[in-house]
DNA sequence: AGACTGATTGGCT
DNA sequence: GCCAATCAGTCTT
């Protein structure tokens, strides 16, 4: 069966969560004649307050709030000025940790899937499991393989850099 | 109040 | 390979 995750799933550690959401299928309704459909291809986990690569590295600020408030809900940023970053709340309240979908398997990069949903700040604290504008499902995509990576641009985060957070999905030959 | 920098991409030297 | 685009958040004065 196929439906829209919920709550419950979301609402666990962070490396539980990410490698899981390969091979779900986003969707992202951008008019009532306009549907995007992609599954999930690439994620990168970023940890608690710990994790020096996080924006939860400087504690509880205005900007991250939302990533304290529990699993289930789209995080949206803008960074370097231009690109909005979709990213998935994870854990359970003050656990700030969450996941950047970092490609879809026709967009690769952060900030194109961005671009390509058309997301804006709007979205940030759009909830996943009551949105009708954006949300993910289960898939019966099964035929593949996952490889951990290092995280992408996090070189400042010093030892949490070199973690193998990043989640790649490989099809199966 | 002002300076610095980033979970990036694309274009030019 | 290098750097501009472009702005919110954080740090410094």
């Amino acid at each position: 069966m196929v439906g829209r995750l919920k709550k419950e799933f979301f609402q666990r550690d962070v490396l539980v969560v990410a490698p899981q959401l390969l091979g779900k299928k986003l969707v992202r309704m951008v008019s009532e004649n306009e549907i995007i459909e992609d599954i999930i291809t690439e994620t990168e986990a970023y940890g608690g307050e710990e994790d020096l690569a996080s924006h939860a590295r400087f504690g509880k600020t205005k900007r991250n709030t939302l990533m304290y408030e529990g699993g289930g809900v789209v995080y949206v940023y803008l960074i370097y000025g231009m690109y909005c970053m979709l990213n998935i709340i994870t854990s359970t309240k003050n656990k700030p940790q969450g996941v950047l979908i970092r490609s879809l398997k026709n967009t690769e990069g952060s900030g194109r899937v961005g671009r390509v949903l058309k997301l804006d700040k709007s979205f940030y604290g759009e909830d996943l499991c009551k949105s009708s504008r954006i949300w993910i499902e289960d898939s019966n995509y099964r035929n593949f393989k996952i490889e951990e990576r290092t995280r992408v641009g996090v070189d400042y985060a010093g030892e949490w850099a070199k973690k193998k957070w990043r989640f790649v999905l490989v099809e199966n030959k």
